[in-house]
DNA sequence: TAGATTGTTAATCGATTAACAATC
DNA sequence: TAGATTGTTAATCGATTAACAATC
């Protein structure tokens, strides 16, 4: 299997969740235009993304909805289970800690940092908060894989160089800052401002093009 | 001005976000190169980009920051003030209504709703929270142009459809389940599990290379 | 002037869509 | 068999990169 470009990746992910929910219906197969109609999305191109995951349909029925399942789940990982730490305890952090739903993908928050005494040494979301300074150790003692940033961005990029040090393989950051890692390193930047911004720039267009039809 | 690629959009936002931090420092002029390398993309690309909202750089100089920023808020829509209305008051509902950093782009949550009575009937954030039979009107009342749904995906297309009717121009869904609005509303999808899925299967895909090299 | 950087045209690359044969 | 749907090749489209002239 070549590599999945990072668009192929983000339908895929929207096929697991749409198999998902068929399953849960009962539903026991699922077909290309149905996908590509609820995805937005040519047909064609559910067809190219599950051929290139290996997926085979059934003409005149479509794809079997337990193997996309199966299938997804190994191609994105999600059998394993992963250790995450995750840093900074303001709001956005505390909802992280309190948030099922990760623990469906195999993800497991075993630690929380912060600077502040105030907010370290107790536990929230079932999660012991750490003070910052034990970062680089516990993330090591705990066997984090993955670190999650949720840090005022000035102390974002210091941050992410102590999880790269302490040795996780990925960093889920959800700081505005654009930080830098090595290229053994995955990253992903979840900030929320840019997707508000982005919104707001649908918003505009959407008006724009209204206004001039 | 044409419209922006989303692609284009996305750079342009952080982009937005590096002059912010330039002029923090005092810094007046900013290379596509500099930008190129912080965002991970060819200079070119950056000078497209640039051209593409009408900003002109400076040969030897580069991009005035000033000129960047006052641009790209004319550009995103963010000189003005929008009302927002929040559903769901859970975990990552309470974060939202608490995270300062929507402000700064004229997004005021002006009120917040849940179907729960444990939840309603009081402030979370400053923000008065109401039971969901209310939304339809007190949405209306408060002028909301956008709508934040952080429920539960079985119940987001219902809390959609009732935000359409209230005349938002624009829907955040933090829940994993696919909405369907009509083409006139923007809608963005911030679903954090499939942030953590890609983050994954990029940390799988760093894995494989690293064996075969 | 020399040199760094912008701005733009042309070339390349990859992703999407169209067309249609293969299959159950 | 007829018809719906998959699977694949070719065509199109748009985005990225390369090359290089223009500018301060």
């Amino acid at each position: 299997m070549k590599n999945l470009s990072k668009r192929t990746a983000q339908r895929l992910v929207r096929c697991y969740y749409l198999a998902r929910e068929a399953r849960a219906l009962g539903v026991e197969f699922i077909t290309s235009s149905k996908v590509a109609l609820l995805l937005g999305v040519d047909e064609t191109q559910i067809r190219k993304d599950m051929a290139s995951v290996n997926l085979e349909g059934v003409p005149r029925k479509g794809y079997p909805v337990e193997e996309i399942i199966n299938r997804l789940e190994e191609v994105f990982g999600l059998k394993k289970d992963r250790n995450a730490v995750l840093v900074g305890a303001g709001n956005l952090g505390r909802a992280l800690l309190n948030y099922p739903g990760f623990l469906r993908y195999g993800v497991r928050i075993v630690g929380a940092f912060d600077k502040d005494p105030q907010k370290y040494g107790r536990e929230v979301g079932g999660v012991w908060v750490y003070p910052v300074e034990e970062l680089k150790e516990k993330a090591k003692t705990l066997e984090a894989c993955l670190g999650i940033i949720a840090v005022p961005p000035r102390e974002a990029q210091g941050v992410a160089d102590i999880l790269v040090e302490a040795g996780v393989e990925g960093i889920w950051n959800f700081s505005p800052a654009l930080i830098r890692v090595p290229a053994h390193i995955a990253l992903r930047n979840e900030c929320l401002e840019s997707g508000l911004v982005m919104l707001l720039h649908e918003v505009e267009v959407i008006k724009k093009s209204l206004a001039g039809s």
